[in-house]
DNA sequence: CTGAAAGCGCTTACAG
DNA sequence: CTGAAAGCGCTTACAG
């Protein structure tokens, strides 16, 4: 009854007889012995969990993509170390680095954590996967919201329905999603028509920025005919605005947001957007992550893209018929890198 | 430059010469070493991260808990295990198990987590403080919602602005807060007047259980004056029963819920509810467990209540004089326990 | 099939 | 002020 043996009983490592097996498992289980997870991992090196960096651990859309990550770990038995890094880049890497010897394998998403922030705060044994982060250089994967494509899908949609002058209520400027956002809007200005112009608002995901830019539009001589705002929370900003200038919506403006929020069916008119699936992009992000933890490092990386959805409701003057449909997929692409 | 002597620069236990120590300060530097947790949690005993486990890690309710618990944890430089312990209680054993080792202590939150449950499966050496959850003996502490004290407070507005039947549509009856508020209910009826009588319908926190309740509600003789439910979501369906019946809100009846989630000041008529602070539910459990890792094991525990909050708005025929107030405290006090 | 021994990477008395 | 050594609790070749 060495440590050894009861070490091989414990991992079912097989070469033990039935009769001491049985009597250390009776042992095991009076005493309720439980081996210590951090003596463990210090000698085989394996932690069997995954840390978790996120701008933040609440909210509607960071607890979505937890969701998504904590599902599929659970279906992998794996643990999550999670760390919400407000802002600051010091931050990050204080947390990145006091995740090693912690965790196999991290899953990030920041503003700052590109691939030459990784290789030079965390062990470059340790494999990382990016979440809806800018990709520079292919020494990590990375999984995104197809932000650009669902943006695009957008202004094709309000074109469709007959608007010409379709604004954008921007996001922060330093937001990746926001800046996807807006190229995607971009370019379908661009490509949907030579009718068509940019108008581009500033805000900043708040309501208070929709209420804001709304109430700038209203002051235009030519108004537009279509507002597609950045998020949902900036479109119901502007919603406040128009009603209350009794602007109709989607009678004399158009309205449409962006993240599909569930407040979004609830307004009146129910708001068209674009819905983003967060919970999808937390769980294939760790199955990355997990694939990467058992694969060789030379394994090559890629960049995928998880598909974003447009939702039709009321609020853009699109026909019943249009809207009966409900839902589109709208985009969705792979691709690999290195 | 022994490792006993990098390790007390490392962790600024003095007694090394300035110039070693600069000497030492720069190969840490240029190499980027940093120490391994695991190692370290093996050597000293301690992981400076506290094991939280929820019934779910996302969704309104837990992820303003994780909140406040990330907010409290980040103060003290705690890092945060993350486990959604989703139903069974074979499920919570587990990963109670799993944490022993990686954590300092566990703060839980669990239908079967009591203290029988945790003296049986959790390390005693190590501290554990339940959140919102029955507690039996007082061999841990505990930190709940006043959900009773709401409930009353809740009750006894209604009694106030008028209303005599006050229904009571209940939540699940193996969940905490939906046990504490139907007995709050039931103690206010009982305390604020012989003419006041228990009614109760069930339900089960869903939207579509307070939709039934209402129609239910719709074919008696003899209609209540005002409708209590037991969570927000559920006074929504009960809302869109009524809506569609053309049952004025307040007019014909009032209609009050629990929890104030965001919708809830966003439907037709606004509605009255009770708010919980789950943020402060977290931070105050997360300072709580903090507080036994460091103390003595024999330090006396203690049952902490967290008071909710009436949330006065136009659902229940208040006067606009009384929803001016708004927001009343309720509710709050502390216990002591062994 | 079983056990003695080394090693995982730290920290911390204990000598010097 | 500094270093050699033991120990934290496991796992895993290696002998037997």
């Amino acid at each position: 009854m060495s440590t050894a043996t009861v070490s091989r009983v414990i991992n079912g490592h097989g070469n033990v007889t039935h009769a001491t097996r049985t009597r250390i498992l009776r042992v095991v289980e009076r005493m309720r012995y439980v081996p210590d997870s951090a003596a463990r991992s210090l000698s085989t090196g394996l932690t069997n969990t995954i840390g978790v960096l996120l701008p933040d651990l609440y909210g509607e859309y960071f607890s979505e993509i937890i969701r998504g990550i904590d599902q599929a770990a659970r279906r992998r038995g794996l643990h999550l170390l999670l760390s919400g890094v407000h802002g600051s880049a010091a931050e990050a890497v204080l947390a990145i680095r006091a995740l090693k010897g912690r965790v196999d394998g991290l899953l990030i998403m920041s503003p700052y954590a590109d691939s030459a922030f990784l290789a030079d705060h965390f062990a470059d044994d340790t494999p990382a996967v990016l979440m809806n982060s800018p990709v520079r250089g292919n020494s990590h994967s990375s999984f995104c919201l197809d932000n650009r494509g669902g943006a695009r899908a957008m202004v094709r949609h309000l074109a469709q329905v007959g608007h010409r002058r379709i604004a954008f209520i921007a996001g922060p400027q330093n937001n990746f999603d926001a800046t996807e956002r807006l190229a995607g809007y971009c370019e379908a200005i661009a490509e949907f028509g030579p009718d068509l112009k940019e108008f581009v608002l500033p805000g900043d995901f708040s309501e208070e920025s929709g209420y804001r830019a709304a109430q700038r539009l209203l002051t235009l001589d030519e108004r537009p005919e279509a507002v597609f705002a950045a998020n949902d929370m900036t479109a119901l900003g502007c919603l406040h605005a128009l009603n209350e200038a009794r602007v109709a919506v989607p009678g004399d403006v158009a309205l449409a947001g962006f993240d599909d929020i569930p407040l979004a069916r609830f307004v009146s008119p129910p708001l068209t957007t674009v819905r983003v699936p967060m919970a999808e992009l937390g769980a294939r992000a760790l199955d990355g992550i997990a694939a990467a933890v058992g694969a060789p490092a030379a394994t090559p990386t890629s960049t995928q893209t998880v598909a974003t959805t447009l939702v039709i409701r009321a609020s853009c003057g699109a026909s019943a018929q249009l809207r009966a449909v409900d839902e589109l997929t709208v985009s969705g692409s792979d691709a690999a890198g290195n």
